[in-house]
DNA sequence: CTGAAAGCGCTAACAG
DNA sequence: CTGTTAGCGCTTTCAG
């Protein structure tokens, strides 16, 4: 039995299993299945075990046991930026999540230029260092999904729905559908939306979702939706103010703007300033989040639950790995109108059906 | 030469060193220095030995290579929340410099309430686990930090400055004086402050420099700070509403806030608004951050450059891995005033001395 | 410049 | 219920 060597000068003693098991008077191995909570250990034993680790503040090596045991403890959560509300707080979600069930959490952002690419690589390298990955707004081809589930990577996406894991979205349509709705009884029919390219890689399907909810709201009294009136907000402020002043400085401007988030929604009423258009006077402004700020600017917005969004994904790669089972659940997070004071009745009714 | 055992039947090829050192009929000690380009290998050598781990696609398991070198090329960042704009974009810049350099960011919040336990038993948990911690606006107190040092673990803090470690900061004092100064400089000479206890764990110092800063300004016009107009806001827009709704309703309230941070301005906006007080006529608004959000209402602010805070923590961690010794540099960023539209010269000069 | 061999600290059969 | 014994895949002396 090799006795294990003593802590060097002034730094801090580090305990191994070895010394657990010396000082308990028992084998590792029997200290492992003990401090594991594995059954088949004698109460006394474990209790033993138990007191040992505590009082030498033993804390078993991530590396060493990763090595061993082949899992790591550790899940990664994959972002196309940190810094923006929305993914803040799907972070915050998961963060909060793993913290509780004993799970580390790795933050990687793959921005949109290289993108892909870097998804793919970092996914390689991310075999064997975590357990499973959580990829929010972040589009995978079908190959390379497949490719993780090879890796015997658990996999949990948010936003993007796929064939072989579980994934977490909200009805896109119905959010659309309800910001437009709202918009629609309260007298517009021509509205302007500020959303993103189709092709933009970074959210992919969403604009088109939204837009496609408002298309049905609107048809739903009768009207189309002008597609000269859909300008690309790129999701950021300074996107949804250029989109903004470009929808609202014409003539014959729309009498009310679906924002597709809240940040651009910001950028939209910053534009309405610059315009010396009054807001809801002159224009109804409404998004979709509602972003911490909105109470501030009093925008009525259609406010989704977006902690849950990283919450409920962490959850669900955490149950996959319990239940060996991949359920391929789709879950659907909800969303609500939030009424504030951006929007209003459209003023003149002259043009009314 | 054990032949490693082929690939499990539906799962992708996992390649360990002894791959490489075999195809490339070498053995796995040259691959191991071929790859991680140390000296003594020959160009050819090593040449070969990259060609056949590209082709493999190989990748060293870093749980193995933790295990045996005693570093993870990981570090952590603790904050109290992710998802606020300060601590999510810190984590951004950090999360960008790890990435260029190869390492690894590790999420952990230490929230406030049972905060400090929570931080030691993670910091001990952390031992090993990591290489380097960066707090942010995490109070430490010294023995814990001594040992963390003792533990072999790179220490950088943002906000708190240690004895031992780097650190980085901003001069508080300073952004307290440039707001007031601003503020003084506009004919306001009663000026209220929506801060933080100073007894508040999250934001331990940084309220009472401010504060300090600010009465040096005042003090500079022969004005003195009337305590009574200090409330606080606890970095929340909701408790800058409340504080502000506190300090603006009394008659003889003051005819500018300074409030510790964006948020809580916004708050503060808020307030005004449901007072029916006009910004900035009937009241001056002044914040500390400039927060995405700040240019969408105009708000006048002190910049900080959160991005760099994580940055600069983080190279400053890095450099310590490096140059194995630490050197205890106390970083500063800079900040800088940012007029906009939520101050305004004093309109009643009456009081004027 | 390269190879052999001894671990890093833990887990997981396999015996007892 | 417990101990023994192999490794996990990589790094790192120490020889050559």
């Amino acid at each position: 039995m090799p006795s294990p060597q003593p802590a060097e000068s002034r730094e801090v003693e580090r305990f191994t299993i070895e010394h657990v098991a010396t000082a308990a008077g028992v084998s590792v191995a029997t200290v492992s299945r003990a401090l594991r909570g594995l059954p088949n250990v004698a109460v006394s034993t474990r209790a033993r075990v138990e007191e040992v680790a505590r009082s030498l503040n033993y804390r078993p090596d991530p590396a060493a046991s990763r090595l061993a045991a082949g899992r790591s403890r550790t899940i990664a959560v994959v972002v196309p930026l940190i810094n923006s509300w929305y993914f803040s707080n799907v972070v915050a979600g998961a963060e909060a999540v793993c913290a509780e069930c004993g799970y580390d959490l790795l933050v990687l952002t793959a921005p949109n230029d290289d993108m892909r690419h870097k998804v793919v690589t970092t996914a390689a390298a991310l075999d064997r260092r975590v357990d499973g990955l959580i990829f929010v707004e972040v589009a995978l081809p079908d190959d390379e999904l497949l490719d993780l589930g090879r890796r015997r990577l658990g996999v949990v996406t948010v936003g993007q729905e796929t064939l072989m894991f579980p994934s977490l979205r909200i009805d896109n349509e119905a959010v659309g559908r309800i910001a437009v709705d709202h918009l629609v009884g309260l007298g517009h029919r021509r509205i302007g939306i500020v959303g993103a390219q189709a092709e933009d890689p970074l959210y992919f399907d969403v604009p088109g979702e939204r837009i496609r909810g408002a298309e049905d709201a609107l048809e739903a009294v009768g009207c189309r939706l002008d597609h000269d009136l859909i300008v690309s907000g790129e999701f950021t402020i300074a996107g949804g103010r250029e989109a903004g002043a470009q929808l609202l400085a014409s003539h014959d401007r729309p009498t009310a703007v679906f924002a597709l988030s809240d940040e651009m929604a910001f950028g939209t009423l910053i534009a309405a300033r610059e315009l010396d258009l009054a807001v809801p006077q002159d224009v109804s402004v409404i998004g979709v989040d509602d972003h911490d700020v909105a109470p501030v600017l009093g925008l009525t917005t259609v406010r989704q639950n977006v902690a849950d969004h990283g919450a409920m994904a962490a959850r669900a790669l955490l149950e996959q790995f319990a239940g060996r089972a991949v359920t391929v659940d789709h879950l659907e997070s909800t969303t609500e109108l939030v009424v504030r004071s951006t929007t209003s009745p459209r003023l003149d009714r002259a043009e009314l059906v």
